[in-house]
DNA sequence: CTGAAAGCGCTTACAG
DNA sequence: CTGAAAGCGCTTACAG
């Protein structure tokens, strides 16, 4: 193995400009850089990061925690991420937690042992921890989730408008006749069973505009975002309010179980119950019936928090809060209602 | 940040019998150990991983090179590693790896960069870098290929066994009558414009075997291991061949592509023709028909490799080459052949 | 069983 | 602009 002494040794200089070298400080002479650049270039020397890290508080990696390691939608855009990180020459160590573990301490803990320069967050709360994520003082992403009323100005947060689209989604479904909608995953939050998703307050909203009371006891069914569990989740649902004439699944695995259970239960889709999903997953476009859905902007999503963060890693600045658009995609699963 | 210094300093032993205990070395006294351990807990010290992997010329951690990161089987493989791994208490870092990246090459990097104790890779070949793959002396487990012909005792290897199951595929659809039969991915690799890939050997072998020779040019249409380049593969193979009746598609993100395709062009699956797909992702039990495929035991698969690579790090011990079993599912996509 | 000390490969004030 | 030296937090022969 190479090593910065062997460097040293072949140049003639000491392992100190050497370093410097490799780090491309603005106080060594041309001379010297050259010669030094052309013998690490013809031994194919590459520095030891972990000594590196050692040294440097912090290394040149970015930690990018993940929560919940099925979720398809989290997946694409982690793609995204890495091909993003990719281009930028970036190094990246991913990790992925449990759907009920918690993020913060997460990062607390990847922080003493990585020595992340930045961490992107894939589908946190935050806020649940607000207190511990005080203690982090590295420029850090939220995606998926907005961040603007944490007030952490370390924390940037990019994300669909959640309950815009669920209130279009809804829009959408009024506009076809439709009144009896039910509403498919998520769970109630907090001990006061609350429903903060923004997904379904926006559907709420929807509702109430249009002077329906949602009925959360009746016509919503929660369930992990899974085609199993959508599945499971819709013949309760089905056996409870059965005079459902559309549904909206909070994702679109959920959406393709609903669906597949309409079908096994004997009722067609979109003639019989309409199905609305979220997400945009290519293959909502390849379903029997195309899927009709919110497709999220995950190519945006990503670009923009890998250019936030590494642009405040070089050059500090505010964090933002944006909102990224989302697009309805009009497939094959919704239909005018007909039953009224 | 607590360091080994300050539990030295607090126990009143030296930062030696620290290290000691952390490593859980047999030469020290029940009452040091005892001592020790207790202010570990007490403050929640965790050592620096950074500075042991400096002196240990080799981490703890696990690497895990995945080939193509929009592979959906794999990253059902992925995630039960993750899983097995957490359960043992290993770190891992994965790297993604273009489809056409070597990963020899980047098992050498990752070597030199991560120092791990042992590498998984997930779908690569290796073969074609055995030169390379020569230089490399960590354990290391090959998945979704078989190695047992590279003669490399540091390399394990665990798949299905690819030629026996795209034979019973095509044994499958025979036994219903087809004999009309389209092959729907992966490539001819080579110079040669071979086909190397087991489920198409195996197919052929099935063919073969029942006077059918298989004509490439005409029934068979290369695409990539998606739903969007099923689509157009299908496409492509009918307007060629629009006498199939049964396509054998090499997975089932490529199935999904052609049962819509087909239904876009106005035949009917499984009526007009037989459709199976390859991997059992979990979807293929919600999709609308059904998906006929062959599953291959991801989490057998992913448990066999861990455990095999955790055996050989602590004792050492041969590699092992193994085939885990496949299990055929029958959907709703295959019918019989009624054109004849 | 324990401590003192060398050293892993690098970075970075400190002098000059 | 450059070198000598300290030190990052740990592990591990070497003595005793």
């Amino acid at each position: 193995m190479t090593t910065i002494k062997d460097i040293a040794r072949i140049s003639g200089y000491s392992i100190g400009t050497v370093s410097r070298v490799i780090n491309n400080r603005a106080d060594v002479s041309e001379e010297a850089r050259e010669k030094i650049s052309k013998i690490i270039r013809e031994r194919g020397y590459q520095p030891n990061s972990i000594a590196r890290k050692l040294k440097q508080s912090v290394s040149s990696e970015v930690s990018i925690i993940v929560r919940g390691s099925k979720n398809v939608f989290f997946e694409s855009i982690l793609e995204e991420i890495q091909i993003k990180m990719r281009e930028y020459d970036e190094n990246i160590s991913v990790q992925f937690i449990g759907e009920t573990d918690n993020e913060v301490e997460t990062a607390a803990r990847i922080i003493t042992y990585l020595k992340p320069k930045g961490i992107i967050f894939l589908g946190g709360y935050i806020d649940a921890s607000r207190h511990d994520f005080s203690q982090i003082h590295l420029p850090c992403v939220l995606v998926t989730n907005d961040a603007r009323d944490f007030g952490f100005d370390n924390l940037s947060s990019f994300t669909t408008d959640y309950f815009d689209a669920g209130k279009y989604v809804v829009d959408r479904l009024l506009s076809e006749g439709h009144t009896r909608i039910g509403i498919l995953g998520g769970y109630p939050e907090g001990p006061g069973r609350e429903y903060k998703n923004g997904k379904i307050l926006g559907a709420v909203e929807a509702l109430r505009e249009n002077g329906i009371l949602f009925d959360f006891d009746r016509d919503y069914e929660p369930c992990s975002y899974s085609a199993e569990s959508g599945y499971k989740a819709l013949e309760i649902l089905f056996r409870r309010s059965p005079d459902l004439t559309a549904v909206f699944a909070l994702s679109d695995s959920i959406a393709f179980g609903t669906i597949r259970a309409l079908k096994d239960i004997g009722l067609r889709v979109p003639e019989d119950v309409s199905v609305i999903g979220f997400d945009g997953l290519t293959y909502a476009n390849y379903s029997i019936p195309r899927l009709s859905t919110i497709r999220q902007d995950t190519a945006g999503l990503a670009k923009k928090s890998v250019d936030d963060l590494l642009m405040r890693l070089s050059y500090g600045g505010e964090a933002v809060h944006e909102l990224v658009p989302y697009e309805y995609i009009e497939g094959e699963s919704v239909a005018v209602n007909r039953k009224s």
